[in-house]
DNA sequence: CCTGATATGTTATGATATAACATTATAGTT
DNA sequence: AACTATAATGTTATATCATAACATATCAGG
């Protein structure tokens, strides 16, 4: 056990001061071994994009990749930027968000979750939620009215608790 | 007192049978009454997307509202359809669904609600419920972690009740 | 080493959205 | 009724986001 206080099931990773170099170091291991297992071919475009995705917990747009690609060589068009995109995010290894039409490597890979995300308007950083906290009361309307989820948008946008502190008012 | 039964506080109207007639017009008076009373201007454009949006719980994408307005003599480009939905969509009176980039009406305007959204894939109609329903999982897991919510996108996607019992399988 | 399946390259285009500025209509004031 | 500030609309052009379609290359298994 460390002396670290316990995380709660909460992680929201990108609203906490933490060694990033090591969080993006151990999701991309943990991509690798995920791909190795079941037989996903991880290829160098789309470990490429993960790894753009890590670098920071700030979501990128297709066309952002696209041109970091590009400047690392991989003469690429738009479609190569969605399919590796299209790849992550249909294996649990990046999300889209909706609501900005950009994508956010994940958090917690393998989790079978669907996540839900805290958007800071001020430092543009997207915080990942366990889904386990919120699926209760979308579930539950849902099957009060007989719906079927096949899949779920959660986004809220906001300001952190970081910034909120940084601010003026 | 009418002999309806109850409705719950989970209207999801949309994949309800109603006359729907009568709930496009409820919901166009309850429109022009609350422009009245907030000195707001339905103006003739921002009343006839409203009148579009109204003809069904289905969302209509931007370009589909446009070509809707030329055919009915609003000789009208891009701005003009989304200024009109902006304009609904900030007076509460419709809201985007960030899933699919599309309209729907409000169908419970002045509830001061964040929506929840309910998207059958495939009868196309969207239902909207009360986000009381919905509140408190994603304010308790915001409030936990200091984020201060500005604006939420809840949508769930999937099979209302109705498509299910049609289906095959 | 062949072959079917998967992934990538490339061109073209479709779909969604907004910036910028000109013009017109409206409501409140003189 | 004319004046004026504000709000709304018209219009052109372009930005941004996304995918269809087909050619080529790579890979894993036989």
């Amino acid at each position: 056990m460390s002396s670290r206080k316990p995380e709660s099931d909460l992680p929201a990773q990108a609203f906490r001061q933490h060694d990033h170099g090591e969080c993006a170091r151990s999701l991309m291991d943990a991509a690798q071994d995920l791909c190795a297992e079941r037989g996903l071919r991880l290829t160098p475009v789309r470990e490429k994009v993960l790894e753009l995705l890590l670098k920071s917990h700030a979501p990128l747009g297709a066309y952002a990749i696209l041109s970091e690609l590009v400047d690392s060589g991989f003469r690429a068009q738009p479609p190569v930027a969605y399919r590796a995109l299209e790849f992550l995010v249909e294996n649990g290894l990046a999300h889209r968000i909706e609501k900005i039409n950009a994508f956010v490597a994940c958090n917690q890979p393998r989790d079978g979750h669907s996540p839900v995300f805290m958007i800071c308007n001020d430092c543009q950083q997207v915080a990942e939620t366990s889904a386990k906290t919120q699926s209760s009361t979308l579930e539950r309307t849902a099957r009060a009215i007989g719906f079927d989820i096949q899949h779920t948008v959660v986004e809220a946008q906001g300001v952190c608790a970081q910034c909120r502190e940084r601010m003026p008012s």
